[in-house]
DNA sequence: GGGACCACGTA
DNA sequence: CGTACGTGGTCCCA
């Protein structure tokens, strides 16, 4: 673009703060925030919006006008000027500036003028734009950008959102206010504009206004005839005369600022990639922004980011011939990344000594093949995110992973876990600061089948350069990890003793899996289907409209509108209607009465659609061999506690008693006799005796005496056997509560009992249990001091919300700081019982073999005949996996199913 | 198809 | 205004 005027251009001038605000009303400022308590809603919006406005009007050229702080000359003229409007929202603070960044990472121009408005600005711009044969979109809400509309501008009034625009040319303009843009200053004087301030001729509407600008020409016009003109409306022009002159003074927009005049500096195609993602990536926008980035604003326009500047670029890792010549360079560490393509099918790429690249698994031939064999034999080190995904997946591909592999993910979790990522993309970003491609989004069937050849080949050259770029980044993300192991040895010996070993063990339990009784699964299914559809009838019959269950939104109109019951507490989308508040709502509601009988049926039909939703997705997970294979994931849970996905095993139904009989669908395979279930009792408030040092807590543990019964007796000072279940059950609550960080109002309301009642609980328990309290205490203020949490593996936890200025955030992290390392320490014990099970199992010889972990819970399958033995392992194992001041008491259960094996 | 929200199961 | 998770449904957007 070498020309320096606007002649055949097409300039789009943007009012930032009239799009700013209209972005910060539409999207909620507390679900867009940057991580670290910035808002970021109207920053997130105001982009949307140019992407949207660039990518529909395709603009040459673009600038942004600001106001600046400080008021302008139209202040002097008029000291109400905008006076009266609402402070601005604390949230929307910071926003501006915020915005100004995007935009120059995007290459746009913005502009401010000392003692003019933005709307100032883009007059002037709009007009020279007309001037120089060009043609200018003006994007604001603010309506004083009506009189600028004509012959080569046309105004972009947002009309829903701030994606959603209405185009106002003249006719438009005319059709809407009955006079011609030139006009709409004389009309909007005359009827003032009340978000400015400016009080027009009470009475006086558009309509009246326009009727007389066209009878008289012009506001000079009807000025000089308001004699004339007869009734109320007359007589109330005639009085506010003043009003009105300066009302068009001041809506007069001034087109001749100063501004630039080489137009070259507004053209688009300026815009950093690697810049604006590196923002993005600050405001925590996700991928969908990334993907959205318009080309036409950046300055490669489109082609591939460059490949960060190396000295030398990487050699082709791509061929048999490729894999022999790295061969050739041994000894080498190689990096590891896979992916399934939606066009190539298995990608691998690899990176190592110079080389990266990437193949496609179905086109080697056999030579190639066979070179890749030797490649990952020969390697020293096979680093890669995932290990038992990477070794999953190789080994559907027919290849497999030695004992050289190893798994970063694992290292960056326990040197800082809570991530919400481990994979090679988020590694890159953490730990080398690099940011990623987009992923593209995923095609549809349709769009792929009439793909031309040409260019699904150039998507799946896409496809490779990603996947050979995410392991070439592996090997620098290894290296970090392995430097930041050195200064790190609290995180090595983790690693070293706990972490690594259990990984195999794990993939070692994905790989056995659980039996399922399929007979009794179809059974239940059977059997459970039928109450859901009978509760979905009855409730449906109460109501008479068709009204789905499923849905919060439609039960909340059948609730709230059509049986008019009272309110239940305020969510985001209006009334809950959780579990808790319908059993509240319904006992104020008279026995028998519609709503009674309606939230009935709807508590039943959620209680067995739920229960129906774990047989479904058993189903739907079951192997050939009837087995399904959780996987459980190491670095999914902040404290070093396991998670089990595909399917979740972790939560299967125990509280009630339907609930538990889809344990009965889990049982012993063929070759096993039985299940043998082993949990810890109170394995977190034995932690918590342990790191208080609370003599009476150590106490009741060595007593032999019930927990809680015996707390109960201290708190309310009566003997053990005069402790009643509403004692026991409430010190129960306090117990688990200050695990967990619970305040005397949440303490409250679970027991349902006055807050000072609440308040007096807790003091009491306090003063009996000192020590408790004090760690506490002292637990919270190391952590603030120290930046972390720690276990009794020296597992930290990161917690610098602790000294967050918002008392919201802090708060919540010294909730955090309080169950982390009671619940992160029974995490490590069940742990090391794990690794001494797994163990102590195959030295012994045995068939039998651990299944699940659930928290403080191991299932074995037992082998015939082997059942004493495995007993003593397991038990032996559990309680002797780690020294507390408090004896570990294990419970053991044994039988057909997960169910018969309860204790 | 992706993401947000709601609801709810477990320790 | 009690910690830690994963899943499935609906709904809205693209």
């Amino acid at each position: 673009m070498s020309a320096n005027d606007l002649n055949g251009q097409r300039i789009l001038l943007i009012d930032g703060h009239a799009m700013a605000f209209r972005a910060f009303f539409a999207l909620p400022a507390d679900r867009f925030t940057d991580g670290r308590g910035q808002s970021t809603n109207a920053v997130y919006g105001f982009t949307r919006m140019i992407f949207t406005v660039v990518a529909s009007e395709r603009p040459s050229h673009v600038v942004v006008a600001f106001d600046l702080p400080g008021g302008t000359f139209r202040d002097r003229i008029y000291d109400q000027y905008k006076g009266g409007r609402e402070v601005t929202p604390p949230q929307f603070h910071g926003q501006i500036g915020l915005i100004q960044q995007v935009l120059d990472a995007l290459g746009i121009t913005w502009l401010t003028v000392p003692d003019y408005e933005a709307d100032d600005i883009i007059a002037t711009l709009a007009t020279r734009a007309r001037a120089e044969g060009g043609e200018a979109l003006v994007v604001t809400s603010d309506r004083d950008a009506i009189q600028l509309v004509g012959e080569g501008v046309t105004l972009l009034q947002p009309v829903k959102g701030v994606t959603e625009m209405r185009r106002m040319d003249a006719a438009a303009v005319l059709e809407k206010y009955q006079v011609p843009p030139e006009r709409y200053s004389d009309l909007a004087a005359l009827v003032g504009e009340s978000a400015d301030n400016l009080p027009g001729v009470p009475g006086v509407g558009p309509k009246t206004a326009a009727k007389w600008i066209t009878a008289y020409g012009d506001l000079d016009g009807v000025l000089d005839h308001a004699e004339e003109i007869g009734g109320k409306a007359g007589a109330a022009l005639r009085e506010n005369i003043e009003a009105v002159r300066r009302n068009r003074l001041m809506n007069a927009a001034v087109l001749d600022l100063d501004l630039p005049a080489d137009a070259s500096g507004f053209a688009l195609g300026r815009g950093d990639r690697e810049k604006a993602l590196a923002v993005f990536d600050e405001l925590a926008f996700g991928d969908t922004t990334r993907r959205d980035l318009p080309e036409i604003l950046l300055a490669d326009g489109g082609a591939e980011a460059e490949p960060a500047a190396e000295a030398e670029p990487d050699l082709p890792l791509d061929t048999g011939e490729d894999l022999r010549a790295l061969l050739a360079a041994a000894p080498f560490e190689l990096a590891l990344e896979t992916a399934d393509d939606v066009r190539a099918g298995a990608l691998l790429g690899l990176a190592a000594a110079g080389r990266r690249g990437a193949l496609v698994l179905e086109q080697l031939d056999e030579e190639a093949s066979a070179a890749l064999g030797e490649v990952l034999t020969a390697a020293e080190r096979i680093h890669v995110a995932d290990l038992p995904s990477a070794r999953e997946w190789m080994q559907a591909q027919g290849y497999a992973l030695g004992e050289q592999a190893h798994d970063l993910s694992l290292e960056a979790f326990v040197l800082r876990p809570g991530s919400r990522s481990y994979d090679a993309e988020s590694l890159g970003s953490t730990l080398l600061g690099h940011v990623a491609e987009p992923r593209p989004r995923k095609p549809t069937a349709a769009s792929l089948a009439k793909e031309a050849p040409e260019v699904r080949a150039e998507h799946v050259e896409r496809a490779r350069a990603r996947v050979a770029a995410a392991a070439a980044m592996l090997l620098p993300v290894a290296a970090e990890l392995s430097a930041q192991l050195g200064d790190a040895p609290w995180a090595r010996r983790l690693l070293d003793t706990l972490e690594v070993p259990l990984q195999a063990t794990l993939e070692t339990l994905h790989e056995r899996g659980i039996a399922i009784d399929q007979g009794t699964l179809a059974q239940l299914r059977e059997e459970f289907d039928g109450f859901v559809a009978q509760a979905r009838r009855e409730a449906g019959a109460l109501v008479g409209e068709e009204v789905n269950l499923s849905s919060p939104k439609q039960l909340q109109v059948v609730l709230f509108e059509t049986l008019a019951l009272p309110k239940t507490r305020k969510i985001a989308s209006g009334y809950t209607t959780d579990a808790e508040s319908l059993v509240d709502l319904q006992l104020s509601l008279p026995v028998e009465s519609p709503g009674h009988e309606f939230l009935s049926w709807l508590l039943r039909f959620r209680e067995m659609s739920k229960l129906t939703g774990y047989l479904v997705g058993l189903d739907a997970a079951v192997d050939a061999s009837s087995r399904v294979h959780t996987t459980f994931q190491q670095t999914a849970a902040a404290t070093g506690r396991l998670a089990s996905t595909d399917p979740n095993l972790q939560n299967i139904p125990v509280r009630t008693a339907e609930g538990r009989r889809i344990r009965e669908v889990f049982a012993a395979g063929e070759g096993f006799e039985s299940l043998l279930t082993a949990d810890y009792s109170q394995i977190e408030m034995r932690i918590m005796a342990h790191l208080s040092e609370d003599e009476g807590l150590i106490e009741a543990f060595r007593s032999g005496e019930d927990l809680h019964r015996f707390v109960a007796s201290r708190v309310f000072d009566v003997a053990p056997d005069d402790v009643d279940s509403a004692m026991r059950s409430k010190t129960k609550a306090v117990s688990y509560g200050l695990a967990y960080g619970l305040s005397a109002f949440g303490l409250s309301r679970q027991l349902r009992i006055s807050q000072a009642e609440a308040t007096a609980l807790r003091d009491g328990y306090f003063e009996r249990f000192g020590g408790v309290r004090d760690y506490l205490r002292s637990s919270v203020e190391r952590a603030r001091e120290t930046g972390y949490t720690e276990t009794i593996l020296g597992r930290r936890r990161y917690l610098p919300d602790l000294t967050s200025d918002n008392r919201q955030r802090r708060e919540n992290a010294e909730r955090v700081a309080l169950n982390s390392p009671i619940q992160g320490s029974a995490a490590d014990i069940i742990k090391l019982a794990m690794l001494a099970v797994e163990k102590d199992m195959r030295e012994a010889g045995l068939s039998s073999r651990m299944l699940l972990q659930v928290h403080d819970e191991l299932v074995i399958e037992v082998a015939p005949g082997e059942l004493e033995q495995v007993r003593g392992i397991v038990v032996e194992g559990m309680d002797g996996a780690y020294e507390l001041s408090v004896p570990l008491e294990v419970g053991v259960g044994v039988g057909r199913t997960w169910l018969d094996a309860a204790h």
